[in-house]
RNA sequence: GCGGGCGUAGCUCAAUGGUAGAGCGCCAGCCUUCCAAGCUGGCUGUUGUGGGUUCGAGCCCCAUCGCCCGCUCCA
């Protein structure tokens, strides 16, 4: 609970913080905002540009084996059948706890079979009617309750409800394995449109879910156009949208959220070895742009965990303020998508391998990252307080954002020491420098140098560059450094140099 | 979705049912030769929104939107 209470504050914190300094904005906070959905500010953008970007390059612009791709957010309705995203969208169903298995709310039935207060039977029965309901539920006991219920039937008292028309407090059972169901619900989870101006049923279309299945649907695109063949993967990021029940935790669950995914091809023999490999490759991924160890696990699936068309998945999970979230999936999702489009669009998925003249329907390892999820892991973790001397030398609680210098929105800040003894015009020269070498510099001369620093250090800017007195007389500046506050002096000629080293460029 | 809490200036918070305030910040200047607190002046509100009660509502009532916490949920 106090750890808890911690974690509030911390993430409390994180929020205002986003906002006073421009990284996220709740959308259309005007008009009062709207549950699950968020914008980025001028900082929050340039950081989530370079998650974006980081991914990329190490994804697919430093690889041979992968090309990028993007699709339209809107598709064919019938991507959504083959996908199974649409199946009993109009239904209520509900879910097993236990054994995962799902059914239409309408289809089942709790039956209870009650002599006095002793319950005899109780049990959940796949049914259209409740008489069918209640033979089903006699036949499937065993023999003695069944003679006890049939010997009895006078003193019985039945209790049948459907699924979806259960009593308030009352918990229905699976037809299957006996566990708990869910409520019943209908999964309108994906975002309903309509393509042209009349909105009638022939015209629906839907918002899509994940960026997946425009992968799927674009992977014979991809084998006619290039060269590139199996093993090979296909990357994309992009938005997706989901109707989220309940949005939660900041940015963490959003309606509206941006995906960056991989959708590796290969033969069904090596697609164990496949998914070891992106498991292990995209967990550390987020280690090297900072993430701690200690606060990301990797996380392999129970077998009752796994969707239907998974034969295996990890997830990449971070300890958030709020508790351990997954940032990214990495799944072995099988045969299963191309053998649904094939079968849904009637387009042969198969791939022929010409020096083993063998045909294949490649199986898919998915690595399927959430990039306003990693945004807000890398805010979590750059979130820092630490005391820094002020001009007496008495230590004062700083706030700072430690990002890594791949990742910081600002890469340096030029500042002249005081406004006079053309100090500003030296620093506009040396800001102009690095933003013409491509670094986003900042520049800034208002009121005490510290309050420059400090305000730089809650952009989570790595790098202030200081012109001073001694500039003018020897070409030199100092250059701070964010986590240690240590200053070099360097030649104001070698700053872009300095801070591309430091940055691994 | 259920239960609880909250919503007042950019931020943090005050204000018996009776004239909406403070600190910080921000802006303009001054002073400042290296880590936020010096000086002068200035800006800021349909008290989340809509109704209702009242002579009078930031305060009471209802609804609604949003945020936070706990359950639930996350094919």
């Amino acid at each position: 609970m106090t750890q808890q209470n911690t974690s509030g504050d911390l993430m409390e914190k994180l929020v205002a913080l986003c906002k006073r300094r421009g990284f996220i904005f709740q959308s259309s906070e005007i008009y009062g905002g709207i549950n699950g959905f968020w914008d980025y500010g001028p900082l929050g953008v340039e950081l989530k540009r370079n998650i974006k970007e980081a991914w990329w390059q190490d994804t697919v612009t430093k690889r041979d084996d992968i090309v990028g791709l993007d699709c339209s957010i809107i598709m064919n309705p019938k991507v959504w059948e083959a996908s199974g995203h649409i199946v009993n969208f109009n239904d209520p169903l509900v879910d097993c706890k236990s054994c995962k298995a799902r059914f239409r709310a309408d289809k089942v039935f709790a039956v209870t079979a009650k002599d006095g207060e002793n319950v005899l039977l109780q049990v959940g029965a796949e049914a259209e009617t409740d008489e069918q309901a209640k033979a089903a539920a006699i036949a499937g006991t065993n023999s003695k309750t069944r003679r006890r219920v049939e010997d009895h039937a006078d003193r019985i008292a039945w209790e049948i409800w459907r699924a979806d028309k259960a009593p308030a407090g009352a918990s229905n059972l699976c037809p299957l394995c006996g566990g708990a169901l869910t409520d019943a619900r209908k999964f309108n989870m994906m975002f309903k449109t309509f393509v042209g101006a009349m909105e009638d049923s022939s015209s629906v279309a839907y918002l899509r879910p994940e960026t997946a299945q425009g992968i799927f649907a674009n992977y014979k695109n991809v084998l006619d156009s290039t060269r590139i063949r199996p093993p090979f993967g296909i990357a994309q990021i992009g938005k997706s949208f989901r109707n989220e029940i309940n949005p939660r935790n900041f940015t963490f669950r959003s309606r509206e959220f941006e995906q960056m995914e991989i959708e590796f091809f290969c033969h069904p023999s090596e697609a164990d070895k496949w998914y070891a490999y992106w498991r292990d490759e995209r967990y550390n991924w987020y280690i090297g742009l900072g993430l701690t160890s200690s606060k990301l696990r990797l996380r392999p699936h129970e077998k009752t965990e796994l969707a239907h068309y998974a034969k295996a998945c990890a997830d990449v999970e971070y300890q958030f303020p709020f508790g351990v979230s997954e940032l990214e999936g990495v799944a072995n999702r099988t045969d299963f998508d191309l053998t649904q489009h094939q079968k849904f669009s009637g387009k042969d998925m198969a791939y022929f391998d010409d020096e083993t003249k063998q045909r294949y329907i490649p199986h898919v390892i998915e690595p399927s990252g959430g990039c306003d999820r990693a945004t807000l892991a890398f805010l979590c973790e750059a979130y820092t307080e630490d005391t820094a001397p002020d001009e007496n030398g008495n230590p004062q609680a700083r706030t700072v954002m430690k990002f890594h210098p791949r990742l910081a929105p600002v890469k340096v800040a030029v500042f002249p020491l005081v406004k006079k003894e053309g100090m500003p015009e030296t620093a506009t020269k040396i800001h102009q420098a690095c933003k013409r070498a491509g670094l986003a510099s900042f520049y800034d001369e208002k009121g005490a140098v510290g309050r420059r620093y400090r305000r730089q250090d809650e952009a989570g800017t790595p790098f202030c560059a200081t012109v001073d007195g001694q500039t003018a007389l020897d070409q030199t500046l100092t250059i701070r450094d964010r986590d240690t506050l240590k200053q070099e002096r360097i030649s104001t000629d070698k700053v872009v140099a300095y801070v591309r080293e430091k940055l691994g460029l």
